[in-house]
This record gives structure tokens, sequence and C-alpha cells, in this order.
DNA sequence: CTGTTAGCGCATTCAC
DNA sequence: GTGAATGCGCTAACAG
């Protein structure tokens, strides 16, 4: 392996010199310069970047921690790097799901301290767990949970999409709106705002909501939410809108109400959350709610290089506005 | 910050009993071992990781390096992070792509030098780089592109998959199937073997395919796919199945001939490949080829760990096979 | 079972 | 504009 120290001797200089070179310093004549970067060509040198991190302590990285890979992150994930590289930062991806014994490992702080900061949108974890990772690393949260309100924290504005959604459903004469995904809980998290704007929507409309077409979801996965669909079809109940917490789960019950003849929107209008790009290639395509992952990148990135750059402010809990696009699958 | 040498002093003893505790040898009294623990608890310690790295030389971690975060990739991924850490490494994501420009900046040496192994899937760059990056550290290659015979290399049958696709589509009576997303280069890739498959199909089945159908995309996005597809049918070819080289393309293509009012399967046969999580709960089911992502993801598990392992052998390029998987978009 | 020595490769500090 | 000394926090190798 050649060091910095070779590259030095054959440059016949110092390794502070070529140190001072590498990372752009201005105080070097050109000719050592170009001296300096011809032998780093010649010799194939490449900087060693754990040693340079153990020595500033700056690893020029930054790690976006899901709980899994293969969710809605990774449009997100894309808008992120993009943004980060900007300010020099590199990105990566890690998970924390999966083998659930594993879940504290892949949070330990140990690793997290590899990273000038950490993006996360938590799940399992605890508010405890989530205080000690803040102390010890900057840290920018995403999600809709509740969250300590000490942590910078960006979210969308779910009670407004939820509403939108819903308002629009009514507007389109759907009087038997199931909320598909929804909870009962009160702890404010994604599935309870959603509701939340649900209800608004019925109260503004001089309607009221009927608590039986709250169908919760186990896992937010289609699977499931295609079997939630289908009971509550057979449980009776007259349903002439669906919507749906995720796209996800709105593909979940389109599969539902396909396999019992029912038309969409004809019988049933679906709306769903987070505009996946497949929305729009949809037959009929699917109404939805944009959550602005633009925003939402831009703003997590400028909150955690305020951070890194050690600025010293209140915590920030963003709210992203959103928007409803409209497509087939509502008259 | 607390150190292994505050943890020494504080428990009475060394630094590196300490560390040897810590990394689990098997050579320290009980007593020690639980007083040590205590203090790491008490304190608060974390083993700075970046520390270990730059003496031991390993970081116990992989990445798989993608050309973006948001494709199919994130399927692979997980499933790739469950099997490393069976053998004790961690996995990160790095993308590829984005900024057209720092492309080789995301695959520098440097940076590829902070993981003990590299899960690559190969696009832009070339293979000059690709054995750089194979002697610098132990690399798996995924992906479809003619590769170095040098370097381990894990694909799937693309030929076999597109023969059975495009058999399943002849026995189910269509007889003018595009190739939707196929390509006319002849240079072993994704594209082209998977029209050898189809070619073979036909010839198996006696017939002779029709080179007007096939039908080049743009990028494999759902919507070059829609261009294409409307830009087949106006063309005035009559088609009656469509072989479409990815998932995602076939969205594109089912998106088409929706608006052109063309039914699925009754009109138009469909068959994709990948068995996206969403083929099963679409209207009708789309039938595709599985990839068989399981087999996929250990095999270049095992390879990589043998990397890491330091066995030396030859390179290995595994073929992964594939089946097809039958719903509604086929009769 | 525990400890000493000797760095890993680089960047901060400060002198010249 | 350049470089010598020093040590970041940890562990391999070896001693005892």
């Amino acid at each position: 392996m050649v060091t910095m120290s070779d590259v030095a001797r054959e440059a016949g200089v110092s390794v502070m010199t070529v140190s001072h070179i590498l990372n752009g310093r201005p105080r070097a004549s050109e000719a050592t310069r170009q001296r300096v970067l011809d032998v780093v060509a010649e010799l194939g040198y490449e900087i060693n970047l754990t040693a340079r991190g153990l020595r500033s302590g700056r690893t020029n990285t930054v790690a976006l921690i899901v709980p899994s890979f293969h969710d809605y992150f990774g449009e997100i994930a894309d808008r992120l790097a993009v943004l980060l590289e900007a300010s020099g930062l590199h990105l990566v991806l890690e998970r924390t799901a999966g083998t659930a014994e594993h879940e504290r490992d892949a949070l330990s702080l140990a690793r997290l301290k590899m990273y000038d900061g950490v993006l996360l949108s938590a799940h399992g974890i605890s508010r405890e767990e989530l205080e000690t990772v803040s102390a010890a690393v900057p840290l920018v949260l995403l999600g809709e949970r509740r969250m300590p309100d000490d942590i910078d924290h960006v979210r969308l504005d779910n009670v407004e999409g939820a509403r939108l959604a819903t308002e629009h459903l009514i507007a389109r004469g759907a009087r038997r709106i199931a909320l598909l995904g929804g909870a009962f809980e009160t702890e404010p998290g994604m599935a309870s705002s959603r509701r939340e704007g649900w209800e608004i929507a019925h109260g503004e409309a001089g309607l009221t909501h009927d608590p039986r077409l709250i169908t919760p979801v186990e896992d937010y996965s289609m699977d499931c939410a295609r079997t939630a669909m289908r009971a509550l079809l057979d449980s009776g109940q007259h349903v002439d809108g669906v919507f749906a917490i995720t796209d996800v789960v709105a593909q979940g019950a389109l599969s539902a109400l396909g396999e019992r003849g029912l038309r969409v929107p004809d019988d049933v209008q679906v709306v769903g959350f987070d505009d996946l790009e497949i929305d729009e290639f949809m037959t009929p395509g699917l109404t939805s709610v944009n959550p602005n992952h633009e925003l939402l990148a831009s703003t997590a990135v400028r909150l955690l290089t305020e951070r890194i750059a050690g600025r010293s402010r209140a915590a920030v809990h963003e709210v992203i506005p959103v928007r409803l696009v409209e497509r087939g699958s509502t008259r």
C-alpha cells in the first residue's frame, strides 16, 4: 500500500506538504504542487480516509438510516445524496430492521459516530435512545412519530394531506369513505394524523364520520391491506370511497376491489398517499397526495448541515406542505 | 469523549485488557471481565470504529454500490444485509449515479478502501476501472454487462428467462409478440440476452420472429416505455403479445394499452421480468419472470466472503436460474 | 490471564 | 511556503 510518506519521499518534500496540497490548502508553490500531483498519479496514491477520519475527527459522510431499503425512502435518498454532495458530504444508507435482535446494533453509537451526521427515520427506537444518539452525533429525524422536542425533526403535513384527500372524495360524491390503514390510537403518528384529517374533512362538509369505516392494516404492506379491504367489504358495510393511508395500501385495496368486481371510480373511488411514480401509470391512475419529497429533502439537509457546522440553536420541527394530485381513481 | 484508556484507568487494568474483553477474546478472568464491562456501562464508553479500522485494517463493512437508490436493488439489499450479518459484516448502500460528473468520485478507490468488500452493480464504469477496483478491494459484480473474466460475477439467466416468457406467450396463442425494451446491439448485456431468449422461443416453436417488433426503450423507465409502446401501436404493427424487458417497462406498456382501449389479456397478453411485489396486486396480475433474488444474494455473499477471507481461486461467473410466474395478464 | 511496545496513516500545531 | 514533532484511539505481536 502506497502511503503519503511514499509520495513525500518520491517528490522530495515532507509529508505535510503532500497533505497540504492534497487538501487544497493554498500555501504551496505551483512547482511543488505539480510535482507532488505527478508523483501521486505515478504511484497511484489514494488517501486513506480511515486515517484522515481518525486524525481529523470528520468523515465527510452522512448516514440515512431507514427501517428497510425497499420502501419509499429510495426516492428521498436520491434527492438527499445530490443535495449533500453540494456541501461536500457523502451519503450512505443504513438499515435498522430485518433481524429484530440487531436493531439496536445497527443503531449502535459506535457506528453512528463514524458519520458526521445522521438522518434517521425512527420507528421502533425509544425516546431515551433518540436522546442518546442526538447527544453523540448531529441528528435530524424524518418521520411522523411523536419526537422529543429538543431534536430537529422534519415531517409531512399529514393532517392536511388526509384532509385534502377526504375533501376531494366528498366533493366527488363519496359519502361512505373507508379509512384504510387508519388507527384508533391517539399517540400522534402518521396513522392518527391522517385519521384526524379524514375526520376534519367530514366535519367541514357537515358530515359525520363512521368509525366502523376505520380499517386498521397490520403493517402497511399490499398483502395486509388487501386482506383488510376484503374483510371490510365482507362486513357488509356500504363503501363508496377509500382513503388509503399510503399508496402501497391503496394497491392492496384496488386488488381487493378488483376481486369483488367493484369498478373504480364508478362504484368506489380511491385516493392514496405518497404519489409514487406508478400512480400515473395505473389504469385508472391513482389520485394521491404528493408528499413533496423535494422540500422534505432540502429541509432535512439544511438542518443537518447547520448542526454539523456546530451552529447552536433551538431544535426545529418543520412541517412540509403537501398537495393533492387528481387522477382517474376519483371522478 | 471517553476512550479505552479512560475505561482501563477506571477499571484498574491495562488498555489491552479492555481491548481483549471488548473483542470477546477468551482470555480474561470473569471477575476482570465483569469489572471492565461495568466501567464501560458506567462511563458510556463506545469503541471508536475509525481507530479500530485504522489499526486493524478491517472495517467489517461491505458496500453495495448501485446506480440509484430507488430502483429494484432495495429488495436485494435487504436480503444481502441479512446474509452478511451472519458473517459479522455490516452492509451500507452507496450510489454512483445522479450527478454524472461525480460518478468517478463515488467509486473513488479511497472510499472503496474503507470497506472490507464491495458488491457493485456496474453500469457506466469502464473495464479498466473495474480492474483497478478489483485490485484494491474484494469485489463481486452484479449485473448483466459483459465483465472482465478475472472478476467474480453473479447474473441472472436472462436468456432462459426471456425464452420462458416468450414460450409462454406463444403457448397461450400470441403470434405477434413485441419485445419492449429490446435492443439490436450485440454486446452481451441484459437487453441483448433477453432478445436472444425471445428469438430462441420463436425458433423452438417453428415461428419466425419479426424484427419490427423489437422496440427499444430509452431508459427502462415507465415513462419511456409508455412512449415506446404508444409509438409501436401507432405504427400499425399488429401486436397480440408483449414481452417487456422489465416489470417497470411492462407498467408503461400496460398504461399505453389502457389508453388505446386494448384489453389485457384478451386483446394483448403481457409478460414482464422481475416479479415485483406489485405484480400480484395488479388487475389483472402481471405474469413475470421471477429473478430469484434469494439465490442471487446468497451467491454474491458467498463469493464475497470467500474473497474477503483471502481464499485465492479463479474468478467465478455464476448464472442464477429463473422461473416464470403466471398471472392474469396472460391467458 | 494480563501488560508492554510499537505503530496504523494522517493532520494539527507551531516553528522557521 | 515548508516541515518536525506529536498523537488521534486502537490493536498485532509478543512477553511475562
